[in-house]
DNA sequence: CTACCTAATGACTTCTAGTCAGACAATGGA
DNA sequence: TCCATTGTCTGACTAGAAGTCATTAGGTAG
């Protein structure tokens, strides 16, 4: 009768624009300054109407958080479908990481959250469960890439490829996080660029997973951009 | 007199009694779940009095947190003011790292707490400062052996100590937390035991910021120590 | 027109961080 | 010995926010 499917269609739409209100709130104030009575004004909708949605504000923050993640994952996806040069698929991804924080900086702070455990007080099976094959999803895309590149002999095969992913993705998001709060102080104190230290990180590590003629490749890739750059 | 001093040192002595009560409930049951109440319980005080003390329950927080920091931070000195050799201050310092946070997990979640600043809500500026001349040790103590390390050319010099540093202490800090959550999801999963993960990437970066001469040096140190592990 | 179902809400409860006026205890002087 | 002072401590309180629920409103089917 369609009818039923419309209901369906309208509880998700709704489902999304608290999300959306939740996400321009918590981009604001944070996870613990935000108030859900000030979730609830920015949707439009009383606050009960949120916990009928969502059985607490911290499965709401993760379901903001989620949204992220898949954002950065389609960008992920993208790449690695399109680019066949593992070695610029690699390259690339770190840029797409690079410009996804630069431009919305607050999911910083909200993707550290998923590792603090002592946080979720809340977070509901159903969330998390949801995080968790998001999650997966994730994971599985980043170590089938570095798989095949071992596969290819593009890198090393004394790497064991999952361990390589979570290395790559865990370092750059904590140095992501500490450039997030400390980039003045380090570059006050010690005139450190903290978006530089990330940069200097990932070729170190990508530099120690390519055999010997991939890193050749990778070599002149950053050196073509290093002389575009000053080019322009 | 003496009767000030004595009131002083009372003072301190009462402050440390409620920062050891507080360790035993953060311990136990994280930042969020733990009540002043159940604190002020344990301390055998009220809750007023805690107050007293520290204006708020985050600064509790962080004062058990530099605490432990600065457990850690006195047998990395220990190990840098007695270990000639830097190859094997590097080496033993890991261990000491590994070792505290094996024997007192919870210090783990405390430790990412002080990057996760969206959660500062209620830190006073005296104990932001006080936390902040903590760290500054504890980089400095880093910072300072790298440096050595380049000076007695076991540390290619085209490394940045500092920037070394960072990328060291921040990528073992993430894997470690990584581990604390995610540790029987990866092994039940992939079949990836964290803990050997972390030994993975500490080695490889080692290993590309070391001299070819102190390489070898770093790899007998691991082969010898291999062996003992097998003999016994 | 009525019965029903779902989405929505205002008013409520509960929990806990943080406050404050006043009790209590130790010191020091008369 | 007694009183004044000072600093420590606490029970009872307030404020604010998460989460609940009985009731209402609006659409759908018979």
């Amino acid at each position: 009768m369609g009818i039923i499917e419309r209901k369906e269609r309208e509880k998700e739409r709704r489902k999304d624009e608290i999300v959306e209100a939740a996400r321009r709130v918590f981009f604001e104030k944070g996870l613990v300054t935000a108030t859900m009575d000030e979730i609830a004004e920015a949707a439009e909708l009383s606050k009960a109407t949120l916990y009928l949605h969502f059985p607490s504000k911290e499965d709401l923050y993760l379901a903001v958080a989620m949204g992220g993640l898949r954002a950065l994952h389609g960008k992920f996806q993208e790449i690695i479908e399109h680019e066949p040069s593992i070695v610029r698929a690699l390259h690339r991804m770190k840029e797409a990481y690079m410009e996804f924080f630069r431009t919305q900086r607050q999911y910083v702070q909200m993707f550290s959250f998923l590792q603090m455990s002592q946080f979720h007080k809340q977070v509901s099976d159903h969330m998390r469960s949801t995080c968790d094959s998001e999650n997966d999803k994730h994971w599985e895309a980043i170590i089938g890439l570095l798989r095949r590149g071992v596969e290819q002999k593009i890198i090393r095969d004394d790497i064991d490829p999952t361990e390589m992913a979570i290395v790559l993705w865990t370092n750059a998001s904590s140095l992501m996080l500490r450039a997030d709060n400390e980039h003045d102080m380090w570059k006050r104190r010690r005139n450190i660029d903290l978006r530089k230290t990330m940069e200097t990180s990932f070729r170190m590590t990508i530099d120690a997973i390519l055999t010997p003629a991939a890193r050749l490749e990778y070599q002149a890739l950053l050196h073509a951009e290093h002389a575009a750059v000053h080019q322009s």
